[in-house]
DNA sequence: AATTAATTTGCAACATTGTTGCAAATTAAT
DNA sequence: ATTAATTTGCAACAATGTTGCAAATTAATT
């Protein structure tokens, strides 16, 4: 991972080539899902970085983070919205999550799984499919 | 579909059959769910039934629903959570929802692809899965 | 390096969504 | 028909998400 020097350097060349400010609730929001191995969802945020800003700064943060394709959204059945920061190939207006998500029932964290792939699915006769999401519920490796 | 008369006949069975009491809110949002060709949210129901009856009244409804196995929930990425009815291999504390979804990006509405099975997938070692979601979102059929 | 322009932040106020306790009403059981 | 059990609606509250705008910060310009 790098030292924080490292990471903070990064941080800065990830925001810059995405034409954004580097500013500290930025840099401090991307170093939390840095360091977090699971996704994020808002009050997480909270949790972690206490009150050291605004509520509204994150939601603003977060969805300029997904316009910009830093990070992406997983779907969950319940109210909350998680996030995870994208690889490499994802872009502006294009998201190449080619992934699979999985969460943990026992520890209750959500990571994704960069390396398994999303199976072809096949679609009835009229369907035209352009994003496929797959989320695994089920026991993960550290809580077997 | 049936008459009427017959979907209320239906209604009242299932929901005996569940050991709920046969109630006016019971019986009209389990006809709204059969009624609409999509799931539904929980904001869908005070627009199709209008002040009909109390919000609270909705929300501990369907969370009889899902707990006696009557409906299920399908992931969003957003913090509206969608309902859809089970079909009859569902029981109480045990859903058996081997269909995909599918959300049409024009209409907006979400569907249960019954006959289209989750595929199998190939997770790294160490990971155990007790439940695959799979939400494809494109074009649908009447969309297209 | 200082000034200006553009962007971002925090606050306040509000809107929406979800929860809880409890009395009244409805449904089921006797 | 009466009693018991369940469900509903109301009120009040808690949590979550949104908007406008002035102040603060960051980036661009001279």
């Amino acid at each position: 991972m790098g030292t924080k020097q490292q990471i903070t350097e990064r941080i800065g060349v990830l925001l810059r080539d995405s034409k954004l400010s580097v500013t500290d609730t930025r840099i401090k929001i991307l170093e939390l899902f840095m360091k977090s191995n699971g996704a994020l969802e808002h009050s997480d945020f909270e949790k972690l970085a206490g009150k050291s800003f605004d509520r509204v700064t994150v939601y603003r943060t977060l969805q300029t983070f997904l316009d910009k394709g830093i990070i992406h959204k997983i779907p969950t059945t319940d109210t909350s919205v998680r996030y995870a920061v994208c690889k490499s190939e994802c872009s502006e207006h294009h998201h190449h999550d080619h992934h699979i998500h999985f969460k943990c029932e026992t520890c209750g964290t959500t990571i994704c799984l960069d390396d398994t792939d999303v199976p072809p699915i096949q679609l009835p006769k009229g369907y035209a499919a352009h994003n496929v999401e797959v989320v695994v519920s089920g026991v993960c490796k550290s809580c077997k």
